[in-house]
DNA sequence: ATAATAAACTAACAAGCGTTAGTTTAATTT
DNA sequence: AAATTAAACTAACGCTTGTTAGTTTATTAT
């Protein structure tokens, strides 16, 4: 099952404009005037409004968790480990700024399985990324301060990441991950 | 012009429903039957779906917006300015958590003056910040990193704690900020 | 040249949308 | 008791929605 250029773009069109205005706010007219064609045509190379969605968001969210799931039993540092999902997060910021923002705000109106399946992708990934903060606790790494306020200050920055970087794309990736391990890891305050 | 109680209602059941669907999805037979009303009936105590919308959003706008202008120029540290800032984000995150699931995700479907005044203030909100942090940097109490990473790093955590911290208020209020300014200005590694 | 295919088109559908008009019911005020 | 009011109701409106059916057009393969 490849996906035709044309269906890729339709995808590509549509992930732009939930990203503005959301998936239910789109109407398939809407993406069809996008294209220049009409929204019936749209028919020819994809099934449905849902099948959009759930390309989009599935696709990204497999990404995510195939590498997590390569980060969480590697025996590199806690601190090495957030890193590299920092990078993570940076990498698919740049390539699919639009598609992420769908997986953020959209996702609830995936549909049976394909929800499902998010939902457990979700779960296991901030239960992953608790667990390598757990680790770091237990292995003297990092602070000891409420599981949660680590686990969501870290991850709703990387989730959010695409709000201001995604447009501008400043500074330039290694100085946006270098500067995000010092804020996110270091603090913001200096010691003297 | 008072808000009656039934208005009032309408307004914190619709915006559980928004937080859950987002506006678009939401219909207005969705929310009278929330009421277990008809949704002709709605219409008795709100003009149109917008107002609710409006009232939702520029009340708490406008809340943000306030504070923010009674801690950018005051005479405290840095430091105190930001704990502040993640005070205010807690206050109202405990009080209406949907009301900020709006805020943060269908702000977009405003419509003309509210539209403009709102992106207004959400510009002044993170121009004022960000001097905030730059006054910071210049006063030596602010590491001198991208001013972006340090705006949104922290601004992104505030703006999506109702994501978590809504439904289950733990760990207590006062227990969320020292944490949380712990990991906003200190980090989370241990230096050792 | 002919056939086959891909991808656009027009027209229309059933369902759902926000909203309005007019009416009924129940509580409160005079 | 009568009048007023608040807040629900039923019924319907014009419009938009996602989607289907059948047709036309242009490109590619034989």
């Amino acid at each position: 099952m490849k996906i035709s250029d044309r269906k890729a773009e339709i995808i590509s069109v549509a992930a732009k404009l939930f990203k503005e205005k959301g998936y239910s706010a789109v109407t398939m007219r809407d993406i069809a005037h996008a294209m220049n064609i009409k929204a019936a045509s749209l028919y020819n190379h994809i099934q449905s409004k849902q099948e959009i969605l759930v390309l989009i968001v599935i696709a990204i969210a497999q990404e995510f968790t195939r590498t997590m799931n390569e980060v969480v039993y590697s025996n590199e540092s806690t601190i090495l480990k957030i890193e590299r999902i920092i990078q993570l997060h940076i990498d698919i910021t740049l390539v699919d700024a639009n598609a992420l923002a769908c997986l953020n705000n959209d996702w609830m109106h995936l549909a049976n399985e394909e929800l499902s399946d998010f939902i457990k992708m979700r779960e296991d990934y901030e239960h992953n990324f608790r667990l390598i903060i757990k680790k770091g606790i237990d292995a003297g790494e990092i602070k000891d301060l409420n599981h949660d306020v680590i686990v969501f200050s870290i991850l709703s920055t990387l989730r959010t990441l695409y709000l201001w970087y995604g447009k501008k794309k400043s500074p330039a990736p290694a100085v946006l991950k270098s500067n995000m391990i010092q804020v996110l890891l270091k603090g913001i305050v200096l010691n003297h």
